[in-house]
DNA sequence: CGAAACCTTAAGGAACCCTGAAGGGGCGGC
DNA sequence: GCCGCCCCTTCAGGGTTCCTTAAGGTTTCG
């Protein structure tokens, strides 16, 4: 579920990519080639990167593409300086543009952030009752009460939010939440989701989806 | 009263600034020779870039011109690693400096800095109880007393309450209000906040946001 | 009922931050 | 130039906040 998809057609600048991204400790899956992608193929992609140069179908198609049906971020790559390129490539709905030559550890930060706050780009606020989940200012207020969270309780209670209604896994949470490097404990998620659910209260909006994962609760109050 | 002043031979260079900036949201006029500028002229610019390498009149002297009459912010561009230009520069009134190569974005970062600084030193008062700071006459007074800060403190405390309510990064601080091209610890920061809460006394304006930096308190009293 | 999954509390330890004191550079006065 | 002052920076110690681990209890499911 923390899958990269980079599509790059240059072999030797796409196997330094790749071996920077694995040094980082993403999974990686790398096409050669330009080709559109079915809703099936992405459900298991973060993010990705994407060579606006490409031979055979043009990048900023498979953007367009990818955009119909799909929220998953992309990072666009192109050699070109030109910047009526970015403009259609940011207005057809990429998150971030790179121009070559860059640096890979640069490209790496980007796709570090990005997954990062995978989460909480897109649904800024979510109201649930006297809750509200602020994803773009990282606040939580209750009944109008601005909440001290920590960092962790704050991705994952946006993590949460992000998937409204649905159960998000333990494998999910412990990867995306918790530092990526550290692969910590199963004990250690209980431990914040213990302590999150403390500081919002009894409303007990997290419930848990035994042997699977937690889940927000939508129906309000 | 947002323009961006550009002057900058090199012609792909330019070009992609330009591309830039423009595509951050500035206006940009583009000098591609360095000539010497009236006071009519820069009425309207809030910040100049200046290429220190160019034909004709040298960088030097244009910065040298501008700085007899204005105060407008300018930003320095050059090819030479060498301290010796920074220094005159920095001496004669540059505002800031960056070396080439250099990414564009990194450019970008400094001009929007450059000028959420001027647009809030002209964004005159904040008032938070019994404390004005003005922005525009950089003076801070508490219940009427003028308070004596140096140029540090003073800038840090412009660059909160200019963010008045939303915290402000140490990162940003480090870079934005700390020397940038010294690139001082943290620790340096850390005794900057210090100093300054202890001379706006006990009322703890500055908060710690833990992990990510300084706000200052809008929550009035 | 037993095993596996999950919850909670408490206690290290790591990361982060505060502050007093000392070091060093720039600038004006002599 | 030499000295003193002010300011910025660094150092060192101790403090706080946060993340994790450990351990024992509770719930769920077959």
């Amino acid at each position: 579920m923390s899958v990269v998809l980079l599509i790059e057609d240059d072999e030797a600048l796409g196997g330094q990519v790749v071996d920077q991204l694995e040094a980082a400790g993403f999974e990686v899956v790398w096409w050669r080639t330009g080709r559109l992608i079915d809703a099936a193929d992405y459900r298991d992609i973060a993010l990705v990167i994407l060579d606006l140069m490409l031979p055979g179908v043009a990048g900023l198609e498979i953007l367009k593409h990818l955009r119909r049906d799909s929220e998953v971020p992309v990072l666009v790559l192109s050699a070109r300086q030109d910047s009526r390129d970015k403009v259609l490539a940011l207005r057809l709905g990429a998150d971030d543009y790179v121009t070559k030559p860059f640096w890979p550890e640069e490209l790496i930060e980007r796709v570090r952030a990005r997954l990062r706050r995978f989460v909480m780009e897109r649904s800024s606020q979510v109201r649930l009752g006297g809750l509200l989940i602020d994803g773009a200012k990282r606040e939580v207020s209750i009944e109008g009460v601005c909440l001290e969270l920590t960092r962790v309780e704050m991705d994952l209670l946006l993590a949460l939010a992000h998937r409204l209604g649905d159960p998000v896994s333990r494998r999910w949470l412990l990867t995306n939440v918790l530092d990526p490097e550290k692969e910590a404990t199963e004990r250690t998620l209980d431990v914040h989701v213990s302590r999150l659910r403390k500081k919002l209260g009894d409303g007990s909006v997290i419930e848990t989806v035994w042997g699977i994962g937690y889940r927000l609760r939508k129906g309000a109050e």
